[in-house]
DNA sequence: GGTGCCTAGGAAAGCGCTTACCTACGTAAC
DNA sequence: GTTACGTAGGTAAGCGCTTTCCTAGGCACC
């Protein structure tokens, strides 16, 4: 690998001399120099050493990004709104998948810390695990002292600032929207129990049940793991247990539509034998039959304030600022009047 | 930033010592110290440097992979089964989208070069472009030349081992499909012009006309973009152009995807009035309705052997290895005969 | 008790770059 | 013809780490 001074040797000038010309600096230096300097670079073929660099410059310039999983469409959005504003200010974003895996989240606050981001931003929801909880918290903590700045999305628990969907709301539309419709018999197709997103649509789910006179018994719950095989496992765990369900609650749109995929197996008709409903509103649920009813959540826009919250230097030192966002109801024809 | 002299100031040893005990070099240390060093480490939460650590190993690890978008089902795949390797053997790895962007891809070599990585994995279709593909070219034979490895997905233009999926092939299966089934006005969608996967999965389509006495006539052929939007728009100008097809190739599954959701908006039934099949075989294609007769290629499978290809280290210097993949038809609900 | 060898730990030389600071030259002013 | 100043370019000191090489002490052995 050519190096600086190797391209400076064959220019035959010094090494800084090299360095000002191949990156632009504001001193002035004379024409024939510049063009022997950009000559060498091109015969060697030099590309500069970003480790170095950066370690000379001691200058922050990246992005740390934290996801569950970039290829789920929830945070492909919310990260195609991170992303595009990162790019508008030149900064580079290193993406990570935590797979949701709350370990695994912890090694890459380190990694990114090690790597010298300027900020973290942290998507997905939290845990319910008090020890993993403080543990992360401690470390983002330290991270902002050492004058790194962090923004975390879907969460409130921690350091930095935040922008957070309103789950519960969600799950009071959709809920509500059922009870509407005259369904009394829902069954619910919830995420993992340790994500905190779950517990935050379920009791919006709840209160929709209060204020309409109703329940959501646990025996009508069905834990699964927001994908879509799983949450047509759950759906037929649910059929086999309450028989007399009429309508189906899925906390995401892959379990509704594996849900979806398991009636049409059984024969099942979808409105008319039984409602199905989703959450998140990702772009397939309008290509499904029937297209989904959900609760549209921002994401990209979610994304988009999260990357400026954490770009934007001079906060106030007057603690953290959390945005909330709305959740709104999308009509479909997945949903209907039970017959 | 607490820095590695610090630990070593407060553990009151040198910072060579301190390095060796933190990443557990080969060299003996007594246990008293041990134990002094991991107590300043904690106490001050460092964190090494991973740019000076590079910089002084100066030993490439990280791998470096160029897709066109990660959040694309197809590229999503691929990128699981590269991952799945890559993590196997301890490998970080890098991804960049391109966004079917030439110049970005030069510019995203480029920079994984500066960044030091041990491999260059560039993922999805080759562009009809000469000049570009010779800049390409050139970039990756110099990183090769100076100790990089390349490995390519789904081209063959190119220096470095490749992983090659047989579009052709799948072409050849998804039209011979519709000629069997007794079409014989088809209408394509297909993907960008410029790009090589278009006409290779072309190509097989063709030579399945000419073996059952047809034509693809470029008046049934649309060029659209490889996503949903742009595949609804094409069906409906193949539809208004050509009223009289009996059925729809879409040259991947999303734009097919499209196509289904307009015929739906328009009243046309499918497959009875109009079959419909895509590529790829993605897993949504089971969940529209109706489900998706598609081509499948491995995509997981494929990156792994991408993986593997760039790791592995010792080439016999003789000349790039080829892996071919197979296509494979996939019969589902969306093709039947014409009525 | 002296010689030799082994071992734990430290000193210091880089890795490839940036940049503050300095030098030497040319020009302008007196 | 001095002195002063502005400027193009070079010198060298780091950035934070790893690792080679060296030193000093401890032990075994004769």
């Amino acid at each position: 690998m050519a190096t600086l001074a190797d391209v400076a040797r064959r220019a035959g000038v010094s090494p800084a001399t090299a360095s000002r010309i191949i990156n632009g600096s504001s001193k002035p230096v004379t024409d024939a120099l510049r063009e022997r300097v950009l000559a060498a670079v091109e015969e060697l073929q030099y590309v500069p050493n970003a480790h170095a660099q950066l370690l000379a410059r001691s200058h922050r310039s990246a992005i740390g990004v934290i996801v569950h999983d970039v290829s789920d469409p929830y945070f492909a959005e919310i990260t195609r709104g991170l992303q595009r504003v990162a790019t508008d200010n030149g900064r580079l974003v290193i993406i990570c998948n935590s797979y949701r895996d709350p370990i695994k989240e912890l090694e890459y606050v380190e990694l990114l810390r090690a790597h010298q981001v300027a900020a973290i931003v942290l998507a997905g929801s939290g845990y319910h695990d008090e020890e993993f909880t403080k543990a992360l918290d401690t470390k983002l903590h330290v991270y902002e002292r050492t004058g790194g700045r962090v923004a975390v999305i879907g969460r409130h628990e921690h350091a930095g600032d935040a922008v957070v969907p309103d789950n519960e709301m969600g799950g009071y539309l959709i809920a509500s929207e059922l009870y509407a419709l005259g369904h009394d018999r829902i069954g619910v197709i919830a995420g993992p129990k340790l994500l905190t997103t779950t517990t935050d649509r379920l009791a919006g789910m709840r209160r929709a049940a209060r204020e309409h006179g109703h329940k959501l018994p646990a025996r009508r719950i069905e834990y699964a793991d927001f994908d879509r095989g799983s949450g047509a496992a759950a759906a037929a765990a649910l059929l086999d247990a309450e028989p007399d369900l009429t309508a189906i609650a899925a906390l995401n749109d892959s379990m509704a539509i594996g849900a979806l995929a398991l009636l049409r197996s059984r024969g099942i008709t979808v409105p008319d034998q039984m409602s199905v409903v989703g959450f998140d509103d990702m772009p397939v649920a309008r290509d499904v039959t029937p297209a989904l009813t959900t609760v549209r959540l921002p994401l990209a826009d979610m994304g988009e304030r999260a990357m400026t919250l954490a770009l934007d230097e001079h906060r106030d030192g007057q603690g953290p600022r959390i945005e909330e966002v709305g959740a709104e109801l999308v009509r479909r024809a997945s949903a209907g009047p039970p017959r």
